[in-house]
RNA sequence: GGGCCUGUAGCUCAGUUGGCAGAGCAUCGGACUUUUAAUCCGCGGGUCGAGGGUUCGAGCCCCUCCGGGCCCA
């Protein structure tokens, strides 16, 4: 907690309707008699749910009556009082409603007064009585017994009109409770996040959990946060990628590994990158770039399969993506010489690229060929993928963790998966030469010096693992987030729970 | 980093040329035993994001800062 205490609120900053609640708080509290009553029972004797009711229910005819007797608890959604009939909606957490009728002639003055005096919108309250459908036919439970499982003292907000933005954001729960999209994305998520690890696992792949505090960061071009340790008195930094120990991982024996968890990356936040976001890594021992790009796709497929039903997506906007069948494999620098007009190859000078990348107005922050060729490629091809693409075979000197093209020169087997305009996925063959590696991280240890902040460190304590012999593997990386994205066609805000607000 | 938009009651939003701070829902008081955003009558509720400036007078114009969004790089 912080030095100095919160200092609590007076009077004058507590608006009317939290003051009336916390007065109907406290007179609940003070006519407590045991554990069960007052604001904040411990227990409420629910004998059912109301989305078993709605199912149990469903057929009832208006004014029917069952002569069962159930006990169900809900948050108040609507309240609709008359003298001596009150109508409320209870909504359970599913979204699911059912209508609670207190009856001057069902539960007496006294407790149709409590009611009104102190049932508010928002409150979880617990009711139980017959079930029954009303003379309009709405599911009903005619109360016989009732009290506050929980008192808000915070009132709802309008549920008329949507919440802003912002507000969705800043206090999801009110979102949760006010908005089915809101519900239904986060049982996506968990589907998506099951099928991963069911594609994963079917596979014979075993989970891990790597550090996410590590003393030297690395496995991919990115600044990260830094922290400290009291214990060691040393800086830590928040990992970027979880690569370079699951690799270590690998050379242990553990020939399919993958993990799903959280990177930091220290740069902006926009409507598709968020400083922390989950992220899927996996390797596979004895495969290379072609056999994880077919993982790739049918970790996708599944996921779209169980969130959707089908390889065909339907976005929240209504437009329907299709993520079926075998998807393209593009060369990058034969795809950017169409696009360009012109040869584009590993040996094209840098000066060429150069004047190129001048003439179109692309700007590259690090003048090497490699950045030179995939700004470009970004320029030119990017946007005119529409079906989910493999982007295969990219520059040496961008991609420090790849192996070179087993045939063609100058370039490493790497490819980008590109789905709707943004890269979804990335693999390789990843490099296992432990002394090419070295070279590599060493060049990168030059950048760095030359103030790239996004290239890597020399990591020792990696090398030794490699020199160890680490078998011939493909590995891959995947944004959860940015799946969900192209799985349901929201913005990433939607897709993160609780995405970081200032 | 550049451009544009935005911040007003608990929530969602109006606010004209610079001239008494508004609406709906919610709240509070009253009526009402079949409502579905119930209805009817009545009363309240504001540091107009923060600070500074111009002006007789600023929610509105100018400057700085803070928060949010969109587009571009």
């Amino acid at each position: 907690m912080s030095d100095s205490p919160v200092a609590a609120p007076t009077d004058a900053e507590i608006f009317e309707q939290k003051a009336v609640r916390l007065a109907k708080r406290e007179r609940l509290i003070a006519e407590r008699t045991d554990a069960a009553g007052g604001a904040y029972p411990v227990s409420v004797p629910i004998t059912t749910t109301i989305p078993e009711l709605r199912a149990e229910y469903a057929h009832l005819e208006a004014g029917e009556e069952t002569g069962i007797t159930v006990g169900i608890a809900g948050r108040i959604m609507h309240a609709r009082n008359t003298g001596k009939l009150c109508f409320a909606s209870l909504q359970s957490g599913d979204g699911s409603r059912i209508q609670a009728m207190v009856s001057l002639a069902e539960v007496g003055e006294e407790s149709l007064a409590r009611w009104k005096d102190l049932v508010d919108l928002g409150d979880h309250v617990f009711v139980s009585g017959q079930v029954i459908s009303s003379r309009r036919g709405e599911l009903s439970i005619m109360v016989t017994d009732w009290q506050i499982a929980a008192k808000a003292i915070q009132p709802l907000p309008n549920l008329h009109n949507e919440l802003s933005e912002e507000s969705r954001v800043r206090a999801r729960y009110l979102d949760l409770i006010a908005r089915e999209q809101a519900r239904k994305t986060v049982k996506d998520r968990a589907t998506m996040m099951a099928s991963l690890r069911s594609t994963f696992t079917g596979q014979d792949f075993l989970e891990v959990e790597t550090p996410m505090l590590q003393v030297m960061h690395g496995g991919a071009a990115a600044r990260p946060f830094v922290t400290e340790s009291n214990a060691f008195d040393t800086e830590l930094y928040l990992r970027i990628a979880p690569e370079l120990y699951l690799k270590r991982a690998v050379v242990g024996g553990i020939d399919r590994v993958f993990e799903i968890n959280r990177n930091f990356r220290n740069e902006g936040a926009d409507s598709t990158h968020s400083p922390e976001f989950a992220m899927v890594e996996a390797y596979q021992a004895y495969g290379d770039y072609n056999s994880i790009a077919d993982l790739t796709q049918a970790l996708i497929q599944n996921a779209a399969l169980a969130v959707a039903d089908s390889h065909v997506v339907t976005w929240a906007d209504g437009t329907e993506f299709d993520l079926g069948g075998d998807w393209d494999r593009i060369d990058m620098y034969t795809s950017l010489s169409e696009a360009a007009g012109r040869e584009i190859t590993p040996e094209t000078p840098i000066e060429e690229l150069k004047a190129l990348a001048e003439a179109e107005g692309v700007a590259v922050a690090h003048p090497i060929h490699g950045k030179y060729v995939e700004e470009l490629w970004e320029h030119f091809v990017k946007g005119s993928l529409v079906r989910p693409t493999f982007v295969m075979d990219f520059p040496v000197d961008t991609s420090p963790l790849v192996r070179d093209h087993r045939s063609k020169a100058g370039v490493v087997e790497k490819w980008d998966l590109y789905v709707r305009g943004f890269e979804l996925a990335t693999g390789y063959s990843e490099l296992v030469d432990p002394v090419i590696q070295r070279e590599r991280f060493v060049a990168q240890a030059k950048l760095a010096a030359r103030g790239d902040d996004e290239a890597m460190p020399v990591d020792e304590d990696f090398l030794r693992a490699l020199e160890h012999g680490m078998p011939p593997s493909g590995g891959m990386g995947m944004g959860v987030d940015r799946l969900m994205m192209a799985i349901t066609g929201l913005g990433i805000r939607e897709t993160i729970l609780f995405p970081l607000v200032k």
